[in-house]
DNA sequence: ACAGGAATAGACAGACCTGTCTATTTTCTT
DNA sequence: AAGAAAATAGACAGGTCTGTCTATTCCTGT
């Protein structure tokens, strides 16, 4: 079989438990005999889609880094035709998933910090994940005319991670109201 | 014994190691047993220090803590007496902190990400820091002569955690220069 | 010198870890 | 309906994990 990234129904309901538990737990702190059990799936399903763990979790991030960035082109566009209304969507998009009953901070974040190695796949994919976002929001700032949107989606960038971490740790949604006033402040700064 | 708090070189010694492997690879990925190897120490030893890893973690932490905070005041002191000069000294901080050879994420970040259930103690323990860290971000916004330095504060904090998530992510500086322009920014809007 | 506390080595328990293997059964395709 | 592919249960290997226990030795203060 070459099999490798073909859909198919146990494969998809395995990588949904193991998401589930990972999020909620950790990387490491989930077995992979736990997510079997849990998802009632025999342990040569898992390593005949995956070659080790690792590749789960690998596979796990890019299927996650896919549905959060439509997530987030979703609400962009439907906050209509203003670019400033676009890019602050983002934070409006923030704060409802602070507020969702399962948000437990971000599984990137996560990520990087327990594969803190530089070199290490699981850190890399984690990585590219936020690469690619700050991409999408510099795409946003030059919409919205401002004159370095490269370095403003750095700063945007450094304010939705902040905000991340201090909703984990507060399990309150403020945060992203704050890095949104912020967010309009530089914006509006940037385009004069 | 009454111990618990009580410094003793073996216990210092034990804590130093267990740092360094923490910090290097993870809290879950180090084992006592690999700890008590690299310090030459029994095991014995470390569970009359600790009742637990978990006990020793949140020691660490708490160390980690005041000795961060302490750096920090340091390098403030050193500023002089411009209030803002004293504000961004703080980002000045933090691009050398990122600069050193062994960084690798704040220990802070990847403890809630370890432990990412809120009633957890090390997680508790580890939010505990980032609030110390934000009042005294609001001391500074306040003498500096911010309209709402609480607020302010809770701003530069996620600026200054998204900073370090994304120096965890790069290896490079960068992000802590790009935070102090937008503090800089923000500071001289707020005290307008 | 000697008593008492601190540290030692090392075994031990009991559980968990990832990954492999086999022999059997189910499911899909044609 | 038959052959191929996928999934199954369950054992297995070889580690690792935290925490406990014991019996011995070291060190320090008086």
């Amino acid at each position: 079989m070459l099999e490798a990234e073909i859909s198919s129904p146990k494969r998809d309901h395995l990588m949904a438990t193991a998401w589930r538990l990972f999020y909620r737990d950790g990387f490491r702190a989930v077995g992979i005999d736990l997510i079997l059990a849990e998802a009632g799936v025999a342990k040569m399903t898992l390593y005949n889609h995956f070659a080790s763990k690792e590749e789960l979790i690998v596979a796990l991030l890019e299927k996650r880094d896919r549905e959060l960035r439509a997530s987030i082109a979703a609400t962009v566009e439907a906050a209509g035709k203003s670019p400033t209304k676009r890019l602050l969507a983002v934070f409006d998009w923030l704060e409802a998933w602070f507020g969702s009953p399962d948000f437990n901070g971000c599984v990137f974040i996560r990520a990087l910090s327990e594969y803190p190695e530089a070199t290490h796949a699981i850190h890399r994919t984690a990585w590219n994940h936020k690469v690619a976002v700050k991409e999408m929001l510099a795409q946003l700032c030059q919409a919205a005319g401002a004159k370095d949107p490269g370095g403003l989606a750095v700063t945007l960038s450094l304010l939705i991670d902040g905000a991340i971490v201090a909703a984990h740790g507060t399990r309150e949604t403020g945060s992203a109201r704050s890095a949104r006033v912020t967010a309009a402040v530089l914006l509006k700064q940037a385009a004069a």
